[in-house]
DNA sequence: CGACGAGTAGATCAACCGGTCGATATGGCG
DNA sequence: CGCCATATCGACCGGTTGATCTACTCGTCG
């Protein structure tokens, strides 16, 4: 009953979904994932129900993943929140820089799945709302003015560092965001802009 | 030879195309746009090459617009360069709040596109890299003392509130956008991050 | 007039799409 | 052992993808 037995199809087929949605986006075919997979073409449906439960599902796993990393890349920076809040950002640096980092695989998500009805929708909003609230509670124990405005202002650098990654400019974006990050979570004062 | 002719097929190939990809994504069928453009088939390989062609054409047209409506954005805020860059968040605000808005056209690209050798890529490169310049245009007439880290910055921005736009969250994040970018206009000290 | 180029209409192609179904292998239990 | 429930398998379905090709129409210009 280990944990070290062969993965199942149900696992199997996560897995390689998972992988080869985010190196090809939303768009790659069931065969694909099924040859990758190696499991049979019914087992998907009867597991997932189809590919819209299947794309659904890895988006919640990999949810999961990524707000677990999010928190052990906190606590691995100690009990200042102004360090485990940067820390967030000095991980998300590293990822960028990874050379098969492809973008942030949710809002690739969104962009790609064009009906609003869609299952996947729902999870990447879930996540998004776990890590604002994730910020948002380092930003009170530091006794930040305006904890969910500065927040929100952290999840848009975030995502617009993850977005600069992917489009790969020129000039190295983790650095300017790890400084605006600074100046958000330093403004002890509300209202001021300068 | 005015402009008010019929437009020809290639015309009306590049508007359906730029209409269906922004509210279908990059996956669109080469039939609906054959389809909604009222062009025989054949005239697409013929003017484009193919999809790829065509997609690529209908971005390089796209910045083009969105480059022209940068510039007068504005131009219609006035001469003050601080006046001219905030009017760009002002304007990003509106759009994003329209109802048919559907995220940044080029991120989508970018992200939609697994193949990083698309001619997509560049055009996306190209257009974002002239966006840079643009505001690093107006930050050196401002005095600015970074003007080139400043502009990076002010792209983060951008490119964060577009995504935020797509994702819906339930804050404004236009105001705390503009905050930021008020913040990264005014600073007049290099290296101080409060 | 007639030749030509652009455009249209549509058949055809192999590959692939997501989905359904009967057959089969496996493992627990009487 | 024999039996059955369940999980898994892989062939097959109709439809669609992007792309190529032939045949036809039409307007223009020499």
């Amino acid at each position: 009953m280990s944990t070290r037995t062969a993965p199942g199809p149900r696992e199997r087929l996560l897995r390689a979904a998972q992988d080869l949605t985010y190196r090809h986006g939303m768009g790659v075919g069931v065969d694909a994932v099924l040859k990758e997979a190696n499991v049979a073409r019914r087992s998907l449906y009867e597991h997932f129900g189809g590919k819209d439960g299947l794309l659904a599902e890895v988006l919640r796993r990999s949810t999961d993943e990524d707000e677990a990393r999010y928190r052990q890349t906190m606590n691995a920076a100690g009990q200042d929140p102004r360090d485990r809040l940067l820390a967030v950002f000095d991980e998300l640096a590293r990822v960028i820089d990874a050379p098969d980092f492809r973008g942030c695989r949710y809002l690739a998500a969104d962009l790609a799945l064009p009906d609003p009805a869609h299952p996947g929708h729902a999870v990447t909003r879930d996540y998004r709302d776990r890590v604002r609230r994730l910020l948002e509670h380092e930003l009170v124990a530091l006794g930040h003015p305006r904890p969910g405005h500065a927040a929100a202002q952290l999840l848009l650098l975030v995502d617009g560092l993850l977005a600069a990654g992917a489009t790969r400019q020129g000039t190295d974006p983790a650095a300017a965001t790890r400084e605006l990050a600074e100046h958000v979570i330093d403004t002890r004062a509300p209202g001021v802009s300068r």
